[in-house]
RNA sequence: CGGAGUGUAGCUCAGUCUGGUAGAGCACUGUGUUCGGGACGCAGGGGCCGGAGGUUCGAAUCCUCUCACUCCGACCA
């Protein structure tokens, strides 16, 4: 993407709405603009990432056997009476009336909705398990938004959700998802640790937290500290075998580690003190096992071996998408803007070119860009070169390429990294070929 | 919903107490000089002073109502 041709509008001063870091770095640096109380537009870079999170999340939901789908929004009152909720839910709810004065409501979460799409098509057991996810708006009246995109009332989340035959496949089902969500938060380059959690208004008896540690973390945690070392990706868990699974996440929940709702003060006092860790976290994930809470209130059975009925077996799995985007850059950032982990940024690298209307260096980066127009963000603006580079740390791209007089005319363009600041000269045929290498 | 604030140019903010022609910096337009880490000069454009009502010869300023947004608390991906 061209600079110059592009709607990035990056400010130089701190709109005074935004208190936290990231939210002050996500306007200044063009992602998203507010467009009342907790919502937001999502402008091109911020869509960038969102898209890149989002898919990073379906290559490894897909990797485990769950299906995407996208239901709607806006849902039917009469779907979430039938599970007792629609009282239940309170103010969060944004309830609507059609012109016919039918009642709807701007879907907060999606538990009916999916339990009454599974009661209408599986029928028999030999059709589960069934694991279904999408990524979807979602909408809740907070009482009070805050936080930029990271308490918004309208948000992107990836909702999940399993049906099996009994508890034990159910199990496996959750312990699949955590094993999914470890290798989604490593690969999206934050470390997300799982906590025990309360099970809130969801249900359920057995549920989990993963927290994006960052001081300005909206919840209390407690940890032990060998949970920062593990590398998820490396861990090689067979998705087939129920025993491997169960075995993986015994393993992972020996280490202590809890929100302040459900800390356990004896558990904590039996890890070594050199090894907790007390700080805050953000919450990015949470995954429920609530049984047939949903499919017994709203009466949606198949059949069993036996011919007989039975109420399959549900949990829920959630990440805050949107919310990731202001979790991430609350846990990647400097006093010069954004650092972003090469997995989710908008752009590769940004081209700098500090003498645009210079033939030769508009024949060198025109070169450069030509070759990857998709992961490059070409800085041609006939701007300062400081503006130029006070931007390009601001919007945080993994590698800046500075192509300047004296180097282009060499042959020789520096390269730098943005978040260890190391910089280095490179010869323009090959700073392509390391950029997308490394 | 309780408590505390703020609404004036695209952004950050003066001006409001004490009523009298709407301001600054940045941004923007033109132009010249600059040009490797947020330059400088000159010349410009841009405002229903959040909205409605009231007081007054006269209201950004005083009064009443209203809307929006922010912060602190209780709820959540």
């Amino acid at each position: 993407m061209r600079l110059s041709q592009s709607f990035i509008p990056t400010l130089k001063e701190i709109p005074k709405e935004a208190q936290i870091i990231s939210h002050r770095l996500m306007l200044r640096a063009g992602l998203v603009r507010q467009t009342s109380s907790g919502i937001y537009t999502w402008l091109p870079m911020g869509l960038r990432v969102l898209r890149r999170i989002s898919n990073i999340i379906r290559e490894e939901q897909d990797r485990i056997n769950a299906q995407e789908i996208l239901m709607p929004t806006v849902q039917s009152a009469e779907l979430w009476r039938r599970s007792g909720r629609y009282d239940a839910y309170g103010p969060e709810m944004l309830r609507i009336q059609d012109r016919h004065k039918r009642e709807l409501l701007y879907g907060p979460t999606n538990e009916e909705m999916i339990t009454d799409l599974f009661g209408q098509s599986i029928k028999s057991y030999k059709d589960l398990p069934q694991v279904l996810y999408q990524i979807q708006w979602k909408f809740r009246d907070e009482l009070r938004p805050r936080f930029g995109v990271m308490r918004g009332r309208e948000f992107l989340m990836k909702d999940a959700y399993s049906f099996d035959i009994d508890y034990a496949s159910a199990l496996t089902n959750y312990y699949r998802m955590v094993l999914s969500y470890l290798r989604i938060f490593q690969r999206l380059g934050v470390r997300a640790v799982p906590m025990r959690a309360d099970t809130g208004p969801i249900g359920g008896d057995l549920s989990y937290e993963f927290l994006i540690l960052a001081p300005t973390g909206e919840s209390s945690v407690f940890y032990d500290a060998v949970l920062e070392e593990q590398d998820w990706l490396a861990e090689v868990v067979d998705y087939n075998s129920p025993e491997a699974l169960e075995a993986f996440f015994r393993r992972l929940t020996v280490p202590y580690a809890a929100t302040d709702e459900v800390h356990n003060i004896e558990a904590w006092e039996a890890v070594p003190t050199e090894r907790r860790r007390e700080g805050r976290g953000i919450e990015v994930g949470h995954i429920f096992y609530f049984g047939t809470k949903y499919t017994k209130s709203m009466g949606i059975t198949v059949s069993g071996h036996d011919g007989l009925p039975f109420y399959p077996e549900m949990g829920s799995y959630g990440i805050g998408v949107s919310r990731l985007v202001g979790a991430i850059i609350e846990a990647q950032h400097d006093e010069n803007g954004i650092i972003w982990p090469e997995s989710v940024a908008p752009f590769r690298a940004v081209i700098l070119n500090l003498k645009s209307g210079d033939n030769v260096c508009d024949n060198v980066c025109e070169r450069l860009y030509m070759a990857a127009p998709q992961q490059l963000l070409y800085d041609d603006r006939m701007e300062r070169a400081g503006v130029k580079f006070a931007d390009a740390d601001l919007m945080g791209h993994p590698w800046q390429i500075i192509v300047g007089a004296r180097g282009a005319s060499a042959g020789i363009v520096e390269l730098k990294h943005r978040a260890t600041g190391e910089r280095r000269e490179v010869s323009i045929d090959n700073v392509l070929t390391f950029i997308m290498a490394s």
